[in-house]
DNA sequence: ATAAATATAGTTAATATTAAACTAATTGGG
DNA sequence: CCCAATTAGTTTAATATTAACTATATTTAT
């Protein structure tokens, strides 16, 4: 494959990406969230410890510390020391956090939704298929 | 398509993004360019003015601002008064920010690349199409 | 077992980016 | 022509990120 078709790919995936994001922002920030706050909520039953979450997430260490602590003080989760390992912080959704986060990851889905209507089913799966293969 | 499969969908797409400029950002920096730096030279020659280019390019004016001026200390670019419209700034690569504009595309590309040898030419094409319904 | 060395969790301080507000130039409608 | 509305780019204030730090845990060597 030629190198300017490669960054054509590219592109053609970055922009996605921005534009997504770019598009359901200020429907998010309505409902009282930011973006990769969500992120951070949808991911927290899986990775209940901040250095998972950033990993998980591929955001830096330090903007977790961040977003915790906004979340934590809208008391969209909890935190605790987690008594195995004093270093830790365990978190917890509350019960309005988790309503809040399947509100906004609805919105998410929607959106992203009205863009993948334009592919049949069958290219929907062949598109998740070959981004598999990619990541 | 339900909800967790578009939301997967999704995570597919932002993670290969976000993973491939973790990738390739420490060697563009050691070629002494940011990533989002290089796709500003990449975008100039056909968007010369900063607003085009934050337009084009999903970022906000600010940055560009921001980037143009340092661009423009190290000799990358060059910047003149529109006189067509006194507003705009003309901008254009200076020798040293073509070569250099080269040079970043390659290192982007050899790595995108890396990742699309686990497509055949055939796959390749069709996710290119299948990206182009979406954006 | 235990001390030194290394690694990991999370935060803080310095730097970079962005949103919001601003100034200057242009365009379009009365 | 001239005033309201747009558009280009910058500056300032808020936000996020990188780099450096503190505290706890684990590993290695003896």
């Amino acid at each position: 494959m030629a190198k300017t078709d490669i960054m054509k790919l590219w592109s053609l995936n970055y922009r996605l990406v921005a534009s997504m994001l770019g598009e359901v922002a200020p429907a998010l920030r309505a409902l009282g969230i930011e973006v990769k706050e969500l992120f951070l909520l949808a991911e927290l039953d899986a990775h209940p410890h901040p250095a998972a979450l950033a990993e998980a997430l591929l955001i830096p260490k330090p903007s977790v510390t961040v977003y915790v602590k906004r979340l934590e003080a809208a008391e969209l989760i909890r935190r605790e020391i987690d008594n195995a390992d004093l270093r830790r912080h365990k978190l917890s959704l509350t019960p309005e956090g988790r309503k809040l986060m399947s509100a906004g990851l609805a919105l998410l889905a929607e959106a992203f939704g009205r863009r993948l209507v334009r592919l049949s089913a069958a290219q929907q799966a062949e598109l998740k298929s070959l981004l598999e293969k990619l990541g």
